[in-house]
DNA sequence: AGGTGTGAACACTTTCACAGCA
DNA sequence: TGCTGTGAAAGTGTTCACACCT
């Protein structure tokens, strides 16, 4: 049913749907993929693309619809709906996210923390309390969760999954710096905040004076 | 000089590179591209046409000196130095950031932290004191700061750009979910949380039922 | 035999360019 | 005329397969 469609394209939904909801709240009306194009950092033949892919969603000569555009590509996402959201890990990182207002906004509810620390455990977080990693099973199960946040230490990384995995989740937003091995099926997105400042390194480094003395024709 | 690099290829030296290290860690000695690749979740093909575009450090028959080619890699990086990184925006994730101790394991040091609030300047965090981010290009200047993490809400990101930019700083690293005009010679990248949860709904929504009952031939 | 380095084949993504509807 | 939707062309990244060194 669903096409083939690349990472690089539900990114970039991802990013036109932020723009849109923008334009939502200044009044809709309408936007073509050039004006959605420059917002977005892209180009129009890429917009027009990407939301080919799915369907016929513009009028020739007229642009799209911005509210419905919205609509449609939360349909796509998958935003049309709320999701239950488990977080293993009640470290700094954790608490980050865990006040993380874009969240909640999105439709990602975190309804469980879960931590190994007897120290933390037990500690009330907002409206959940934290709980003992060794009954992630039950928690999980309880909460009908079906996306897990996972910001534990690299070295329990693994094995956290492979309960979690077990538990039936089928979703993993990971910010261990660490290849996970999860079955077929179970999808896991990596965080990884320093092989970007690594990314950095390297262009700040190599790609230095690769800067066009940008002449015009 | 530089050849023509892919980021696909940053981001798996990236990765290498943090196996390499922890097999150093282990005592070292040599490893194959085929070792390599399967801890790296990619091909040895891979592997090697990802070094190949940076040198010959391996041998035939025998593979490749892991002390040695993590040398080379952090070369290629610009990991064979530090780096002075200035924090702007001193919120939770910030706070998470400045205490996240893989940044100043890889040669980022955070030498200035500056926010908009006045209650939170002149507080000290660890040996730096917050700072009036009205007076960022000072504190870049004067700290000699070459990369900016940036983590103040969207709608106040772009002002500070320009002017993080303006001081003369090439590098950015961005938790702001939007799209950050900056000139040539200028090098951003994005950490956007949200957009990969997205992307994770997208995959649970769509991607469900593309499990192949992955019969053998 | 074992494993690298690499051109050539292949697969995937983006851009072009234009037919066709509003 | 204005702008979408889309095949075809161009460009980019990945995989194959094998010559070559140890």
């Amino acid at each position: 049913m669903s096409p083939k469609v690349s990472d690089s394209t539900i990114r970039r939904l991802s990013h036109y749907l932020r723009i849109l909801e923008a334009m939502e709240r200044r009044g809709g009306g309408t936007v073509s993929s050039t004006h959605l194009a420059e917002a977005a950092g892209t180009t129009a033949a890429q917009v027009r693309k990407d939301l080919s892919l799915f369907g016929s969603f513009g009028k020739r000569g007229l642009g799209y619809q911005v509210a419905d555009l919205a609509g449609r590509v939360r349909d796509i996402l998958g935003l049309d709906r709320g999701w239950r959201v488990a977080l293993v890990g009640a470290g700094r990182i954790g608490s980050a996210l865990f006040e993380y207002r874009d969240f909640r906004r999105r439709g990602f509810h975190i309804v469980a923390v879960l931590d190994r620390d007897p120290a933390k455990v037990g500690v009330r977080w907002g409206e959940v309390m934290v709980e003992d990693v060794e009954t992630v099973e039950a928690v999980l199960e309880r909460e009908a969760v079906e996306v897990v946040i996972l910001t534990v230490p690299a070295p329990a990384a693994q094995q956290i999954v492979d309960r979690v995995v077990g538990a039936g989740v089928r979703g993993i937003l990971n910010f261990a710096p660490i290849q996970l091995r999860t079955p077929p099926g179970v999808f896991v997105h990596d965080v990884n905040m320093v092989m970007e400042l690594e990314a950095l390194s390297f262009d700040l480094t190599n790609r230095d004076f690769d800067v066009e003395r940008s002449g015009e024709g």
